[in-house]
DNA sequence: TGTATATACCTTGTATTGTTAGGTATAAGA
DNA sequence: TCTTATACCTAACAATACAAGGTATATACA
């Protein structure tokens, strides 16, 4: 029962972290989150891609055209030290909230 | 940097972790999540209301209008068991997105 | 050959919701 | 008297997840 909310808060951090690895691109992004959350994340593109232009608009990532092996067109994003920054306290503020959350609940 | 969309994904799950220990009011439960966080969670109340209103609405919590001891009106809320509820499985759903940040940013 | 599936990108409309900014009212303290 | 803390509320605005639509190419299979 992921909330949608819960989504929300951690769509920029989790495409970050895959960004953070190397360069990717909408699909693939998309398919390394359902599995590296083994299915519990499954974005639809209605909610991919608006992030990723989000991403970039902001600078945190850079687009680029490129081709894959196949001849395929692809649009690579490459994360920039915006992005790296972003992240890194993103992921000190979840600590913080989790922190919150859990001291709120352990004493019963 | 606790961002909007931290602060949506747990606010249901602060009110309701304050209300499971006991009825509270809006401004009660406001200052409580403000010193359980140190400071580093302090609603304003277009925030506060609005959900509290919603976790009424959504049969999470009861409210009934009571008066203080020192005579002032206020509207009391109670946990009910839809409440504890999704409490539960909402902590269950953060630690498992936790999970999934935590596990695509260990490994280096 | 045809066709279904996977890959790969995009946008628009709807509903929800945090934030800002207002409003009303009473009790306590200076 | 006047300020601050207490205590409730709503409305307008902006951001955004989701559903549902669109386009196009490569691959596998009948």
């Amino acid at each position: 029962m992921i909330t949608k909310e819960m989504t929300s808060a951690v769509s920029n951090l989790l495409v970050l972290s895959v960004l953070k690895k190397g360069p990717g691109y909408g699909y693939m992004i998309q398919r390394e989150i359902k599995h590296q959350s083994e299915g519990l994340m499954d974005w639809t593109e209605g909610m991919l891609y608006p992030v990723l232009h989000r991403l970039e608009k902001q600078d945190m990532v850079e687009a680029r055209w490129g081709v894959a092996e196949n001849g395929r067109k692809r649009k690579y994003y490459y994360i920039k030290e915006e992005g790296r920054e972003y992240l890194a306290t993103g992921i000190d503020a979840w600590y913080a909230v989790s922190d919150v959350l859990i001291g709120m609940n352990e004493d019963e």
